[in-house]
DNA sequence: CTAATTCAGGAACGATTGTTCCGTATTTTT
DNA sequence: AAAAATACGGAACAATCGTTCCTGAATTAG
């Protein structure tokens, strides 16, 4: 019946979280997208709607694997403590080295587009509640082993180590490359744990 | 020889203030800003230079403005614990009362446009390092008085402090409105101080 | 092979972008 | 009062914005 699609949709949506991440909605034109994609703007319309829905499913993406990759080593992990620090040390990490410094692509997007875009806000408010369930859990299973200290309830701490994740990367966004300063934060953070 | 301005060059400033603080650099036009403003495009690029520019002037007011507040309340402190308390309580009430949700502008500047703006980057690693400062000796004032734990050295914990503050910045710009996530964080970080 | 389908490429759309320029009005100094 | 200087308002600029549409090539099913 018809010719099968030349290139691979998941694929372009990974360029276009490339883009979008680095550049933002408003600083990403048409034209960096076609350019970027490697497709032409008729398959990009027609395959992704528009410029806005082409990002609310790039962002809906992103979400899925970064919550994938943090559920699953908390769930798997038999010290909490332990696979915090392992999380962090990797956010760590990929701050420095980030030549591009993009930050996190959610929080990213909460700051420039959350209150504009009701679509938009609804990702970020779900991606927040399930952060901080899957913290909340953890923690109660970190503190149950007797690995997290009990002084502040599962809750609070999962809301406060999701907090000073969002600071970090907002720290990367702005080009830190000191890792002395992360380190400072994140030794801070875990004296409470 | 020359007519005077028949407006205030600093209440224009602080008007562009609010409109980049709430829509952002890219987001706002240059007809959003006459608009706003309430002055013709000509006198607007005659006062200002151009849109980058007059960003840069918001954001380095802003930043005056902000920073003298807090510098004003650290240093006439008589217990720097009870007033950085002070501090994140007002924090959470302005986020909790903007009803347009705007964070806090440096954050939101530095995340869209520090790592593509050089004078941009340069105001808000200005501002990081000020802050830092004027923390780190706002907590060695606390500890000397001994109102701050010295588990953690103070540069540990000037650092740790405003990337809190960063995160419940950027909670506030996703439109969060639950006081009890605010006050958890706060709480939990208050209980390393 | 033919017909049906959908691809890719690029021209073109009107709208909006940031910016400039010009004529007029207004004020201040000489 | 005259002249110099500058603010003002708005028209107009080229460039770019996101988007649509048209053309022809490519692929698959019957």
């Amino acid at each position: 019946m018809a010719r099968t699609k030349e290139f691979n949709e998941d694929q372009a949506l990974d360029k276009a979280i490339e883009i979008f991440w680095h550049k933002g909605y408003n600083g990403t034109s048409a034209q960096d997208l076609v350019t970027h994609l490697g497709l032409s703007r008729s398959s990009l319309y027609d395959t992704f709607g528009d410029k806005q829905k082409l990002f609310a499913q790039s962002l809906q993406r992103y979400q899925k694997n970064a919550q994938n990759q943090i559920i699953d080593l908390l769930e798997q992990s038999d010290n909490i403590k332990e696979t915090l620090k392992e999380i962090f040390k990797q956010a760590v990490i990929e701050s420095l080295e980030d030549r591009i410094t993009k930050g996190c692509f959610m929080v990213n997007s909460s700051v420039e587009l959350a209150m504009h875009d009701e679509e938009i806000a609804k990702i970020v408010k779900n991606n927040s509640q399930i952060m901080e369930d899957v913290f909340t859990k953890a923690v109660q299973k970190g503190q149950d082993a007797g690995h997290i200290s009990k002084v502040n309830s599962a809750t609070v701490l999962a809301r406060f180590i999701f907090n000073t994740y969002s600071g970090i990367r907002v720290l990367a966004r702005t080009g830190e490359k000191d890792k002395q300063v992360y380190d400072d934060i994140i030794k801070a953070m875990f004296s409470i744990l």
